[in-house]
DNA sequence: GCGACAG
DNA sequence: ATCTTGTCGC
């Protein structure tokens, strides 16, 4: 599939942030999610020394079966820096998803999209270089407050960070602790947590993250 | 000055 | 993210 270009690429915090906020208004953060959802892009890597490997895995969203799967090497070309965390993985993540030759209907992110503190997580920003709808679903908390949810499957709380709601804790397994759920572009709450929940039938990452995170390691390794 | 801090 | 042994449980 076609993504934009990402040069130039920062080499420092100072620029990277200039970027986040250059491209933050291009984020799509109020449209309703896509109508159908026919296909799923997991997207991950994985890191070893000096490299780092990408992938993407895209899945019927119906069935769960993979429908293709493309990766990408590349080096570090930025340091980890929470906050600018996708011009980490970003040029990698961007050679997986050109690779591929079906056009995903949506993204599945490993981080997170609005809940970020300058609200251009990575999910926002690889919905804006693809211009395909995307959410996060992260670990772990990056900024925000929350209430622990239910125990049951399902059960949600609202993030909030500075008076704003900017995701959900989102249980996708009954008593294992809650992923964090958020809109990247061009899609809604809603639909993303249901998009998650359908992606967790018995893990608690969606199949999209666990297969991209396999297939990245796996290709390190292989070389 | 002291914590918090996606992967 | 990655470094690592054993251990509890299906």
């Amino acid at each position: 599939m076609k993504v934009a270009d990402l040069h130039p690429w920062p080499k420092v915090a100072e620029e990277a942030l200039a970027i986040q906020d250059r491209l933050r208004p291009l984020a799509d953060l109020a449209s309703a999610g896509p109508r159908t959802v026919r296909t799923v892009a997991g997207l991950d890597v994985a890191y070893a020394d000096d490299r780092l490997a990408a992938a993407a895995v895209v899945l019927d969203a119906e069935t769960l079966e993979v429908v293709e799967e493309t990766t990408a090497l590349d080096r570090p070309g930025f340091p980890y820096v929470p906050g600018l965390f996708a011009f980490r993985e970003l040029p990698a993540l961007v050679g997986a998803l050109r690779a591929l030759s079906v056009t995903p209907d949506l993204l599945i992110c490993d981080g997170h999209g609005l809940a970020h503190p300058k609200r251009f997580g990575l999910a926002c920003h690889l919905g804006v270089l693809t211009g395909l709808p995307s959410i996060g679903v992260g670990k772990t908390r990056l900024v925000g407050d929350y209430d622990e949810p239910g125990t049951e499957r399902g059960a949600w709380s609202p993030v909030s960070d500075g008076g704003q709601v900017v995701g959900r804790a989102l249980r996708t397994q009954t008593r294992v602790r809650p992923v964090f759920v958020s809109v990247g572009h061009r899609a809604d709450l809603d639909t993303a947590c249901a998009m998650t929940l359908r992606l967790t039938p018995r893990y608690r990452l969606p199949e999209t993250t666990r297969r991209a995170d396999h297939l990245s390691r796996a290709t390190l390794k292989a070389r």
